[in-house]
DNA sequence: TAACATACGGAGCACTGCTCCGCTTTGTCA
DNA sequence: TGACAAAGCGGAGCAGTGCTCCGTATGTTA
């Protein structure tokens, strides 16, 4: 996570030369293109040959494949992420606000090809994807599942961290196979952490 | 699955040159070590010198990895699909026995490393091995949930490769990660596959 | 405009999978 | 036993990757 310097938003980031802003922009717009054609893993060389840069500069702005992939996606994982709360306001009970959460972060992953294949991959390169993603989803759901546990919805003995990457694990190879849907599975899993009778 | 002529037994199979049956021995036994050592995924130059041939060799023999993935755990892949009618015979209920079994299937996933992740990768040269595991595996499986679900312990409405899939998943990344148990998740998955109330 | 820090680009290296074909070994038959 | 196909072997070599390194170009600042 070295680079990624404003966030992608509008301030200008002084001290940063204007070309750089420009490339590293392009950068994005791009990789945002090939991760959806080609997946997250992608030929490096497609990537900067999409955006019209050359092998140095993408290594410079993104060190590591997965900064470029979490710069990429950085606003939905935000997004999931602060929809943990919201959930557990609004929703019916705390296990509801869990089941609508996982579903939110189901979308997410099986929309992007390769994602969640990456997520759990050993690869080097990838590492510091699946660690943002633990980072900043883990609490979340630790919150919810908390909360199902302590209205008795839940059994307790299961922690977020395994849940999350269960639910990740899931959702691999969920796109062209429709003997193989990775909602109904998830869903399995959620029925499996109930509390037998809720009285 | 073009080669492996004798399954590996011991009869001689007429019309082969004694090198050639040498030299799929030494390659077989050379695989297996390797796979422990670097994962089902090692480079073929590797296992190629392990078995001191020459690469040509070892793609005349096993033209894919997954030929020789399949060659090397044929006989664990074949005991496992075989206890499940036993298991059946000898277990207290259906579910019981599904439960055992799956529990074979993770046990043998989780001990071969990386295994697991070359099942359900969409990398070609593995596509064979995954056909394999799942022409051999699912129906075992599906006569397991098939009677489960007639003794009314299982809902209805979950197929066999799906689950079979998903088990397959949740086995990936199990080792070095004392936080990630598949153990415990897969017990989970079939926890939510029961039948709510068992009259 | 000059000068300097910053950033760029892509040649190049290392490592893969896989093929291709000249050479060697084996089995057979007189 | 010797010779000769056929069967099999080996590894050079090609193509596709990731990633680095450094000479060159560009932006910035005075």
């Amino acid at each position: 996570m070295v680079p990624t310097t404003g966030e992608s938003g509008e301030m200008p980031a002084r001290s940063r030369r204007a070309d750089a802003q420009r490339n590293q922009r392009k950068l994005l717009a791009a990789a945002a293109d090939v991760f959806v054609t080609s997946g997250v893993d992608a030929p490096v060389r497609e990537i900067a040959a999409r955006a019209g840069v050359g092998m140095g500069t993408i290594y410079r702005h993104f060190p590591t494949r997965a900064d470029l992939v979490v710069a990429v996606y950085r606003h939905q994982v935000e997004a999931c992420a602060e929809a943990g709360p919201a959930l557990l306001a609004s929703a019916d009970s705390p296990f509801a606000a869990l089941r609508q959460w996982v579903g939110l972060f189901v979308d997410f992953l099986v929309t992007k090809h390769g994602l969640a294949t990456a997520l759990q991959s050993d690869n080097d390169g990838f590492e510091a994807l699946h660690t943002y993603f633990i980072d900043r989803l883990v609490p979340v759901c630790e919150q919810l599942l908390d909360a199902a546990v302590d209205a008795g919805e839940v059994r307790p003995g299961t922690r977020a961290y395994e849940l999350m990457r269960g639910v990740g694990n899931l959702c691999v190879g969920g796109d062209g196979d429709p003997r193989y849907d990775p909602r109904r599975l998830v869903e399995l899993l959620l029925r499996g952490l109930r509390r037998p009778r809720t009285s």
